[in-house]
DNA sequence: ATCAAGTCGCCACCCGATTGCAATAAGGGT
DNA sequence: ACCCTTATTGCAATCGGGTGGCGACTTGAT
C-alpha cells in the first residue's frame, strides 16, 4: 500500500524486529513513514501518508506501540493532537517549534533540554519539554 | 454561590474592572478561584470550585476571555487538557511542573523562559513553554 | 429609567481519541 | 511445512474536552 514510502522500510524493519513483540506490516510502515519525516506527524498526517483502507484505530494503537517501544516520540500540541516523530538519531532530549501560524511542528536537534533545573525539594524531574512557538520560515514569507 | 473562595474576590474584581469589557460575577469568581490557587487548574477543577449549577461553557468563556485579557495563562497539558492560572504576580514567562502521578500542575516561578535560543534562519519566536515532568513531593511519600 | 450591546445558559454538535470484541495474522513448537 | 496459541487488526460504538448557535438575561452608558 505504501508506494510513496519506498526508502527506510528496511530500515525501519529492522528497528521494529529488534524490539520484544511482532513484527507486523503496519508497524514497519508506519515507522518508515516517521522515519522518511524530518518533522512530527499527527495521527491523521500518518493516516494519509498510509493511504486509503486503513483503521484509524490500528494507527493509534501502532503509534502507541511504538512509543512504548521506544522508536517514536509523543508530543501533545497546543491543539489536542498528538504528534509523533521517529526517536532514531536524534537525540533523546530535544526542543520542538510550533508555527502558530500553519500548525507544523519541526524538531530543533540542536536545542537540547538538558537544563540543569532547580526544583523545590522533594521533587524529581523525570523529563524536561521544551515548545518554542512562533512563526515559521515559509509562512514569514 | 462560591463561598469556598472567600478572600481574592476584591482582588479579582479589581483586576477584571480594570480591563476594557464588561465587568460579571462570573468573571470575578473565577478569577478569584485561579487566584486562590497556586497551581493553575483545568476547566473542571474550576467548575468544581464554582458548584453546582454553573455551566460548562460559560466557564470555557470566561477562562478564555481572562487570557485574552491577560490576567491569566492558558497551558496544554500531555493529557490534552488547558490549565489555566492566574496571571497575576507571576512573571508571564515561567516554567511549569508536571506530575505524572497525580496530574497536578505547578508553576515554577524560579525557572524561566528566557533562553538565547538560535533558531533556524527564517523562523522567529513569540513564546517559549518549559515543561518539566515527573513527581511532586507530595507522590514521592 | 431606558435600551443597545455584551454575556449567560442551554441545546446540540464536532472531532480526536479510546474501549470492546470478533476476525485475522505472527511466529514458536512440533 | 503445519498447527495452535496469542498478539494484532478492523469495525462499531462510545467517551470527553471543547465549540457554535441562539434566545434570555445583565451590564453600564445615555
Amino acid at each position: 500500500m505504501p508506494q510513496s514510502v519506498p526508502d527506510r522500510q528496511e530500515e525501519a524493519h529492522r528497528l521494529v524486529a529488534a524490539v520484544a513483540g511482532r513484527t507486523t506490516a503496519m508497524r514497519v510502515n508506519v515507522l518508515a513513514i516517521l522515519l522518511a519525516t524530518p518533522h512530527p506527524l499527527s495521527h491523521l498526517d500518518v493516516l494519509a501518508a498510509l493511504g486509503e483502507g486503513v483503521d484509524r484505530v490500528t494507527v493509534y494503537r501502532v503509534l502507541d506501540w511504538l512509543t512504548d517501544a521506544g522508536l517514536a516520540h509523543k508530543l501533545a500540541g497546543d491543539d489536542r493532537v498528538w504528534r509523533f516523530a521517529a526517536a532514531h538519531s536524534t537525540p533523546h532530549h530535544h526542543a520542538h517549534f510550533h508555527c502558530q501560524h500553519c500548525g507544523r511542528f519541526y524538531c530543533l536537534d540542536q536545542i537540547s533540554t538538558e537544563l540543569p533545573v532547580v526544583l523545590p525539594s522533594g521533587f524529581v524531574a523525570e523529563q524536561i519539554e521544551i515548545t518554542i512557538k512562533g512563526a515559521c520560515a515559509d509562512c514569514r514569507r
